[in-house]
DNA sequence: ATAAACGCCTGACGGC
DNA sequence: TGCCGTCAGGCGTTTA
């Protein structure tokens, strides 16, 4: 489920997690670990693992690009849903002592003080998770943050100036900018009128910025609405309400009426509106 | 340098 | 009901 949007929407929630629970992971201490698929561990074996994240404490959560930044005490914990990827925050015990039981898509759990758990639910087991001393080993070869205020329309087109790709894979494409996946980046090129196949070194100045306008503005109304919900891993978000063209093909264009295509672009399903995105 | 093909996985859905 | 193909919010590796 994950893009930027659902990423934000979910680091907010660890942050802030609905008072009346007491669910909020910030200050307490990992105490068990429960490795349910072992690939889910990007860089160590699970027994390593174990070994060096139980007994730290989280100090806080953020996010990177799709990444989950969890910093513990001394390493930091690193969550990247991919596909199908989601956190449950429970009880780790009933109010007779016994222990909730473990999901069947459930594949890490992190127990924690005052009976607290996070599950780390993963159907597809494509997501990852890393502990490392040092977040940068793994985030800093990411592109710029798109909401990043110093990133500005001139900035972003000589960015697009530097490649000569397909727009929507290397927007798409992590080392570029850093959170697009499949849905945000359809609904942006729609908004900004761009084919998804447009070169990007042969955009002008005033599209470079139209488009990273359109980025922004997906991507904050997707994290207004706490994200987009669709397929069987629900996240209470809304965005999937707001979508112009993604999942919509054969229906007609808001703007002009036009039937939506759906079309391959780098191996992703891809959604225009034929007329008002032209090569 | 760019892009396609493929692998990794499970589940939902539609057609027959 | 079951079987089959297709599709799915991602990304790394290999091949062309």
């Amino acid at each position: 489920m994950p893009e930027l949007p659902e990423v934000e929407t979910i680091a907010r929630s660890l942050r802030n997690p609905p008072v009346q629970a007491d669910f909020s992971i910030i200050g307490r201490e990992i105490q068990k670990i429960h490795v349910l698929w072992e690939r889910t561990l990007a860089n160590l074996p699970p027994y390593i693992f174990i070994k060096r994240a139980q007994h730290q404490t989280v100090q806080e959560v953020s996010r990177r690009g799709k990444y989950l930044v969890i910093k513990l005490s001394t390493d930091s914990l690193l969550i990247h849903l991919r596909m199908s990827g989601d956190l449950r925050t429970e009880n780790t015990l009933d109010a007779s002592g016994t222990p909730f039981p473990i999901k069947k898509h459930d594949r890490l759990v992190l127990e924690f003080d005052r009976n607290i758990r996070l599950a780390f639910v993963n159907p597809r087991k494509f997501g990852r998770v890393w502990l490392v001393s040092d977040p940068e080993e793994i985030l800093g070869s990411l592109g710029p943050e798109p909401l990043d205020r110093h990133l500005n329309g001139k900035k972003f087109h000589s960015m697009l100036q530097r490649h000569k790709r397909q727009l929507k894979p290397l927007i798409m494409d992590q080392h570029f900018l850093a959170g697009m996946g499949n849905i945000y980046t359809d609904e942006a090129l729609f908004l900004a009128k761009l084919h998804p196949l447009t070169r990007s070194h042969t955009l002008s100045e005033e599209d470079g910025g139209v488009l990273l306008k359109a980025i922004q503005f997906v991507l904050m109304e997707g994290i207004r609405k706490n994200g987009a919900s669709i397929d069987w891993v629900y996240r209470g978000g809304d965005f999937q309400n707001q979508f112009n063209v993604y999942g919509r093909s054969g229906e007609a264009c808001p703007t002009c009426g036009t039937h939506i295509q759906r079309l391959v672009v780098g191996q992703r399903g891809t959604h225009i509106c034929p007329n008002c995105q032209r090569l």
